[in-house]
DNA sequence: TTCATTTTTTTACATGCGTAAAATTATTTG
DNA sequence: CAAATAATTTTACGCATGTAAAAAAATGAA
């Protein structure tokens, strides 16, 4: 292939025997072209290697077709995986991920969108840090960019908001946990940084006082997102101070139960359903790493799947109609429940 | 701020009260113009928020300042807290970091590369998925753009290698083992999709040797990216058959050792150096969730900062003298022993 | 074959910037 | 204050594409 180098668009137009504005078309819609042009355009795609130059093409458009994609903190596994589904469905979609991540930090999610604003995305979809992004600069993104909002949700700002039906889930596990054993007490962080948690924690009474049981909450110290070191301490502290109220804790994330868990083992204290355990411990998110701790972790999984699914679609939607929406759409997934052996 | 509405740089210059090309040089390099012309820009820039086109920018540049960053999987946390460093320090440097993930796919990571050059990146940094990379590919990307390659290495491509000195860590945690109880196996997979681990295969064999002992590895069957999947299952399979020629096992990373663990306490096997404990685990790599593990992980810790810094400023070098590398430079960094309570 | 329809070509202009050379203006130095 | 130097402006062109309108050509149906 490549007999001579082609610069252009014109130059590969000349030598594919069309013209231009043609070849243009055929690069913005391959199916917009007639059947016959599209195949010798294809051919000579393939004899000359030339790839439109994308940043001509982005300044010239109405349109990008690159879509952000910023998430709390890639370092936690969750929305790793969460990002490689939507990277994939926003590839499919014949768009251009663009992946950011805050990594916990305020300062930058705000900087990941000022860096997104300039690349003029068509479309962003967003799992914010919560408590503490910005939420101004986050609603003046959301006027000027079409946003869809996943995991964490801002008030008042996106299109959309795609995420976990807390009550659901929590209801879920507080269930499973009353009919076979102790009530559980509620284990997470008294400020977390994830708005998840609040509603975690209101779904958790709501569910105890279902069930006619008295909620417990535990909450411990701790800032920022070293879940599983703040789980660690947390749980250190609790399991050698004065008796629990129950034998059986629910935390409000995996994270903070693979923290526990730790703590638990170092305190030689069995966790487990098995006759020889003392305690019972469940979590809440599926975490990919949830099914190699000691004991396996009973938790709730999130749909990841569907979520992104969800997310892109809807974002895509946005883009396509090219009006934005006038009512802000909510999707909540139900969880499922993961038994393990944790509890 | 902001009156009326900057469309262009033409416009803003106008705004600001000098001429395009002045303005245009204020935005290539803000030293490069009077200080008393910076202030005034500076101000301006305050009152009208305008910020550049960054496609006509890019168009016109003769380099961009994208910095391609591709890892082998995000869903990693290893590779997400390198790419996090690594993001930092190409921030910091005024160049755009890019990052992309192969998500342990030799297809994605072509892909990656691919997309990557039509973004015109001034440099791009890899760690590669390495057996399964296309290595040609590969090449004829890393002739055409300054590429860096950390974690893995491919022969003959790239300016330059960035890894750790899997020769010294292994050597090192080999040492500790021996002289701490009985000489380790080496739990490892058959066929590990990571060129690391064939480097580790070595050193343990040679450390082993040099300490008067018979090597003795363990490979585990498994394909593709799982490793706690496949060092669950291994050990699961190991621990139930025939007695152990030790009671020391060294896995060839820690996500082999996360799963190796979660194994040996499914099996009611204690791990740990305490004195009701009959086995001896230790891994290598010193992941995020191997201070977690039950018990904590004796590990080796990769200089994540080093290799970051390190790998960034070769590129940046590099980029900025504007030739490439005659010679491929290699940079091993030492490990450092982590000591915990696995072994 | 002829006519209506669709596709393609031609022509022309727009986008938002980089950059080079020459002319001008401002600043610093002696 | 004049000369030397540095910064800025003017002018002009280039980059690689999108896009719109009118003209031409190809296609398909009767």
């Amino acid at each position: 292939m490549s007999d001579p180098k082609i610069k252009n668009m014109e130059e590969f137009a000349t030598a594919s025997g069309f013209s231009r504005p043609t070849v243009s078309k055929y690069f913005n819609d391959p199916n917009s072209v007639r059947k016959s042009t599209r195949e010798r355009i294809e051919a000579a795609l393939e004899q000359f290697d030339y790839r439109p130059n994308i940043y001509a093409m982005n300044q010239n458009r109405r349109q990008t077709k690159n879509i952000g994609v910023v998430v709390a903190n890639l370092a936690d596994p969750f929305f790793a995986e969460i990002a490689r589904n939507i990277e994939r469905l926003i590839v499919e979609a014949g768009f251009r991920p663009i992946l950011v991540s805050s990594y916990g930090s305020p300062e930058q999610e705000a900087d990941a969108l000022d860096g997104l604003r300039s690349i003029k995305p068509a479309g962003v979809l967003i799992a914010p840090l919560g408590r503490s992004s910005d939420r101004d600069a986050m609603r003046a993104f959301c006027d000027d960019v079409p946003s869809v909002f996943f995991d964490n949700e801002i008030e008042n700002a996106g299109e959309a908001f795609v995420g976990l039906n807390n009550h659901q889930s929590i209801g879920m596990i507080v269930d499973y946990l009353c009919r076979s054993g102790e009530a559980p007490i509620f284990f997470e962080m008294k400020l977390p940084p994830n708005p998840n948690a609040f509603k975690r924690r209101k779904a958790y009474i709501s569910s105890m006082e279902r069930l006619g049981h008295e909620p417990r909450l535990v909450q411990i110290d701790g800032d920022g997102w070293d879940f599983e070191e703040i789980g660690f301490r947390g749980a250190t502290e609790m399991l050698t101070g004065r008796p629990l109220p129950s034998d059986t804790v629910l935390c409000s994330n995996d994270r903070l139960a693979i923290g526990f868990l730790s703590a638990a083992y170092e305190q030689g204290i069995r966790v487990g359903i098995g006759p020889d355990c003392t305690l019972r411990v469940a979590g809440h998110d599926d975490h990919p790493f949830s099914r190699f701790t000691c004991p396996k972790l009973t938790t709730v999984a999130q749909d990841y799947r569907s979520i992104a699914e969800k997310s892109v679609r809807t974002l895509l939607e946005v883009i396509d109609s090219d009006r934005r929406a006038e009512t802000r759409e909510s999707t909540l997934f139900d969880g499922k429940l993961v038994m393990r052996c944790s509890a």
